[in-house]
DNA sequence: CCAATAAAGGATATAAAGGTCTTTTTATTG
DNA sequence: CAATAAAAAGACCTTTATATCCTTTATTGG
């Protein structure tokens, strides 16, 4: 926290394509944008680098599109992170200091790290699964009104 | 988390100027900045709209500068958030949904809220004054080597 | 094989954050 | 009261994040 935009997007994005297409029923670029009320060649972009990652898959040509494979293995939502922002607002000081450690904090030093470390480790534990789950039960949304 | 680069600079040199200024010792905008290692016309920016939220004070001319007067009240730190970055950063949806509230949550609401929630309530605690007696005690840095 | 479809890739545009520069205003002091 | 020192104000510049557009490549069904 927060997320980037980017972030937000793909998290929408591979959570509804958990819940909405398999390696037999792909949706295009627009299917999805449109359902999770996202900039389309903005969103193209980023689920570009989720296939490059290996976390989403694709097909081009008539009837290809984006999908995960019901049978895929789960995905930490840290995946996600770490393929849009990366890990650098977990790991640089919080007041910007270049050299930041336990040996020479910065006054906001442990609070941060504790806050940085169990967020980690809950975006660790949690799956996009796990998340799709919610979704799929009625229980949580990922698309606007 | 994570916090602007404003944000960063405006906790360093109110931390700062908490251990180093007083009404009989202001320090000017080259000091603050030498000292925190941040860039000058920028910082001056930052230290301006403090002084117009009334978070430290200012006198121009010869012998003026920037302070804080060492019988002003606690400062909460929330309040150098609000007058940066504000809050918009805690109370929008993680994902970026127009409309995520309790009876139509996006499926990282409960989390988000948890984590935003105890934020705020840290933030709203401790006091810059909390953070410059590490600092005055040695047991933490606002500077760079 | 060809026409259509869809992602991939690359160049470009726009907005916001981060940062600088110049001029104006105010205060002090010799 | 003039010279100087310092913040305030406002215009401007730069970089990064966000977003779009156009061309290329791959796939499929007829």
């Amino acid at each position: 926290m927060m997320f980037s935009k980017s972030l937000e997007y793909a998290l929408r994005a591979v959570i509804y394509l958990c819940n909405e297409s398999s390696e037999h029923a792909k949706l295009n670029i627009n299917q999805i944008s449109t359902a999770i009320d996202s900039p389309e060649p903005f969103t193209a972009k980023i689920l570009q680098t989720l296939v490059r990652r290996n976390i989403i898959a694709s097909t081009k040509g008539p009837g290809g599109g984006f999908f995960i494979d019901s049978k895929a293995k789960p995905i930490p939502v840290i995946d996600i992170v770490d393929a849009t922002d990366g890990r650098s607002a977990f790991e640089r000081c919080g007041l910007g200091l270049k050299e930041c450690s336990e040996s020479r904090p910065c006054p906001i030093h442990n609070e941060f790290k504790s806050y940085s470390y169990k967020l980690q480790n809950l975006l660790t534990k949690k799956t996009v699964q796990d998340l799709a789950r919610g979704v799929s039960e009625g229980k949580s949304f990922v698309t606007n009104f």
